[in-house]
DNA sequence: TTAACATTTCTAGTATTGTCGAACTGATTA
DNA sequence: TAATCAGTTCGACAATACTAGAAATGTTAA
């Protein structure tokens, strides 16, 4: 309970929604477009912080901010590549909360 | 996505999501226990407030508070009858967040 | 080696929010 | 009618949280 407490915080700033669905919604790092919340196609190992910046306003430091509640809630998986932060979401929990709203489980 | 932002901030608080646990897991106005999540069958018409109140330590007026917040996210739905309220959660709403954060969905 | 880039850490200010007490309204009971 | 019960409204306080600026770290490019 006290998890799903945690993502659910996690998940309930819009800033935060946004960049969680941001990398979500596109595996790769480039052609993410929040309006239609697709992309062109990503390529693998996630979603580059840079490119998060680009499409959520924010300073980098509200931005790591939030990048640290995303993973502390255990919602997404960070990756330092050279000087590249690289997130991807963590199935296991998105699976969790889903289970946790689901009519026939709870 | 305003109101995927509403539900989240509205059962991202611990005592709320109580709030809302123990009326979505009782449908009737006795017998619900916190520990096990379970009730002994329920009535019609929803959970009394008073009710909840035994179960959720808070003033009264902090659990009124809770209720208009969960209320305003469309979770529950409140109905007067002499002067006791009883509320019901809408499924609707579940629904909603369900899909949200179903795999297949999105 | 120097410069630029990506990200983090630290600090602080502002805004939001959870909590409660006191007073009040409406409904039931004695 | 008076008293009690179930909730609400209002106001205030303390805690939490979002945000960003400045400075620092580590990495790549020139």
């Amino acid at each position: 309970m006290e998890e799903i407490i945690l993502i659910l915080k996690a998940l309930a700033d819009p800033t935060r929604l946004e960049v969680f669905q941001c990398i979500r919604g596109c595996g790769g790092s480039a052609g993410y477009d929040i309006g239609t919340g697709m992309c062109d196609g990503g390529t693998e190992g996630g979603v580059a912080v840079c490119d998060v910046k680009c499409k959520v306003p924010c300073a980098p430091s509200t931005l790591t901010h939030h990048l640290n509640v995303l993973r502390d809630a255990g919602l997404i998986e960070t990756q330092k590549r050279g000087r590249v932060v690289y997130a991807c979401v963590r199935a296991e929990a998105i699976q969790k909360i889903a289970a946790f709203f689901a009519p026939e489980t709870k």
